[in-house]
DNA sequence: GTCTATATTGCGATAGAC
DNA sequence: GTCTATCGCAATATAGAC
């Protein structure tokens, strides 16, 4: 049945636990405990519990790669954001734990931040800073706007409709069905204005 | 010289260190040392660790019963829009340690979030979905917008700017004198749009 | 109010049996 | 490869002196 392997059963559990409570909140007892893993089991695969967090912080990450075939698309600057946005949502959907490493790395870096996740975000927002000189310089967007900005600003609506679910679920309805819906205004908020 | 009393100085240490490391990466011990103050002293004030984490949580959260008071202007929801983006880029000046907070609360939440966290939260994006609704009945803005979107994609806008910034500030300057820029330029992408 | 000293628990890591 | 048992250390909390 289950062919996984300790080594991928115990980052399928960390994943799950270092999100819920971070590095410092879940012990490597406990951690083992729940795979159904002796303890010493996370120093004969990861080297300890940072190793383990750094393979769980690469796996969370790796999805960032997906990003540079958005660049390289064969479509105008509108429909590149259109595609960064859709990305950006489905990143969310996918990897639901994602955003708490990423929030986490941000406000309280562990030293896997500069070679893990600063790489990936920048190489992300460069790709959509891009999208937007690329639509400035063919006089599709207004020349006024400065391209860093923007591109901070999008990649801020979408993440924090994610990172705002537990504060705002009361009246936001925040369920998948609602998605492209969500990307259409936001479309709309960007090319139209108020 | 210094009249502040062990209390204000316990807050004022423990706000800083808990910023940067989170309540589980902290302990009392260097905590109490680093405000040069005994360990025992946080179990005297404050009931133990967590209690010092309410406590410096109920203080960072306060600064949010400010949103009231544009609610209540006497100007047009446009020039709300702004009073709330300048609003929000102050609080995260003023207050530099609370983003970090707010992301830790809402993605890992202690038993504090529902008591402290959710209401402020809740009541300025409330505040801010009210002047967007305000915006649509006046025929200010376009009626096809959804306001709990809208509010969320402008609140997300601003704290991300903040958010990101371990990530871009080889890239982005996030300097202060930028800020008023910034809002002139926030306030160009919501009115006119890409 | 403030301290030192200590009780108790739980941590991460690993030696050594299988 | 996997386990159990254990080492050494650091955690929170508090009793009791001043």
């Amino acid at each position: 049945m289950d062919k996984k392997d300790f080594r991928t059963t115990l980052i399928a559990t960390a994943t799950r636990l270092f999100a819920e409570r971070g590095l410092n909140g879940v012990s490597i007892r406990e951690l083992s405990t729940a795979a159904g893993v002796s303890i010493s089991m996370i120093s004969y695969y990861f080297d300890g519990k940072e190793g383990l967090y750094s393979s769980v912080l690469s796996e969370q990450f790796s999805c960032f790669e997906y990003i540079q075939s958005i660049k390289e698309r064969d479509s105008g600057p509108l429909d590149k954001v259109e595609e960064y946005i859709r990305w950006s949502i489905r990143r969310n959907r996918e990897h639901p734990y994602l955003l708490r490493y990423y929030t986490s790395e941000l406000t309280n870096p562990t030293r896997y931040f500069s070679a893990i996740v600063q790489p990936a975000l920048e190489t992300a927002l460069q790709v959509l800073i891009g999208i937007i000189k690329e639509g400035i310089e063919s006089n599709i967007f207004r020349e006024e706007l400065n391209p860093e900005d923007t591109a901070l600003a999008m990649a801020g609506m979408v993440n924090y409709y994610f990172l705002s679910t537990l504060a705002t679920q009361g009246f936001v309805n925040h369920s998948p069905e609602r998605d492209e819906e969500l990307i259409r205004h936001y479309m709309d908020i960007f090319t139209k204005g108020l």
